[in-house]
DNA sequence: TGAATAATGACAATATGTTGTCAAAAATGG
DNA sequence: CCATTTTTGACAACATATTGTCATTATTCA
């Protein structure tokens, strides 16, 4: 026997493909944002967890969503940029400290900014609670999804 | 002089995040459902485009909007896993044509069962209109995102 | 305290995508 | 018809993620 998709599925296929689009419409658009500061769109957001206080990889990563592995080469990377540097942890000796340099804290103020101007134009003329109801939405739908358990 | 965000902007910025989030949920559940089928979400959009007709690797690409070698690849190993096969051109010697085999097609036979099942019961419950509503608001800010020129 | 268990970083393999380059084949246009 | 341009597949380099393994260090708890 075939089950067939009713009207709710067909939402459902719908709003998955939707998404799907607009995700990399989105990752487009942080990736531009970030490139004249010299970052890309993961990278700015490993420095920009780390404005708000030291942490290490592990952290990071569980702030994050992503797999500590993902996230260590992402921050390998921006030691080597000279955007942030790995400091001494007193209370762990295997796992430094990540921590944004000046440059790094640069890069970060420069590109909220542009976020800042970003963001505001692709709203404007697009009514805020239409918005909201939007995100009430998806949020609902990612509530029914399993998710990774770990 | 600094640009503060507005709601709009809060808004948007609130709609990236979750979008992020979903687009996230959407592909672990592609992945999972597409796993007793031997597939992953990506071999099952490849394969999926190909069982209307035979095409080449670049249109499929084009259809799909994906570059051209992230879909050779992809078609390559599905070949070597029997889902298609590639099978001569008459009208261009360079480029032969993708094929799904029965067993390619058996695949995405039983995963559009199991698509339906799954997309059914995660609109359980949740109004139709509001999911479209979503949908609505979502494509107005894809149309309003550059997107990529090319 | 000390043994079992967790977390951490390093490393490797894999999956998915991108861009760029190359040569061959096809399409276009004067 | 022929020269130019475009398309195509192959190949390589890179960016982003995942999973799995390993040795070391922390933590937990009997």
């Amino acid at each position: 026997m075939t089950t067939k998709r009713n009207k709710g599925g067909d939402a459902v296929t719908q709003l998955l493909l939707t998404t799907f689009k607009l995700n990399g419409r989105f990752l487009e658009a942080a990736d531009a944002l970030s490139a004249p500061s010299g970052l890309t769109a993961a990278r700015w957001q490993v420095l920009g967890t780390l404005m708000w206080r030291d942490m290490t990889v592990s952290e990071v990563a569980r702030e994050m969503g992503l797999s500590r592995q993902a996230v260590q080469r992402l921050a390998n990377v921006l030691a080597d940029e000279g955007m942030l540097t790995f400091v001494d942890n007193p209370g762990d000796k295997r796992a430094k400290l990540a921590s944004a340099t000046q440059a790094g804290r640069d890069a970060i103020g420069t590109l909220r900014e542009r976020q800042h101007v970003w963001a505001n134009s692709v709203a404007d003329g697009v009514a805020t609670d239409e918005i909201e109801a939007a995100i009430a939405l998806m949020q609902k739908i990612v509530d029914r999804l399993p998710g990774i358990v770990s």
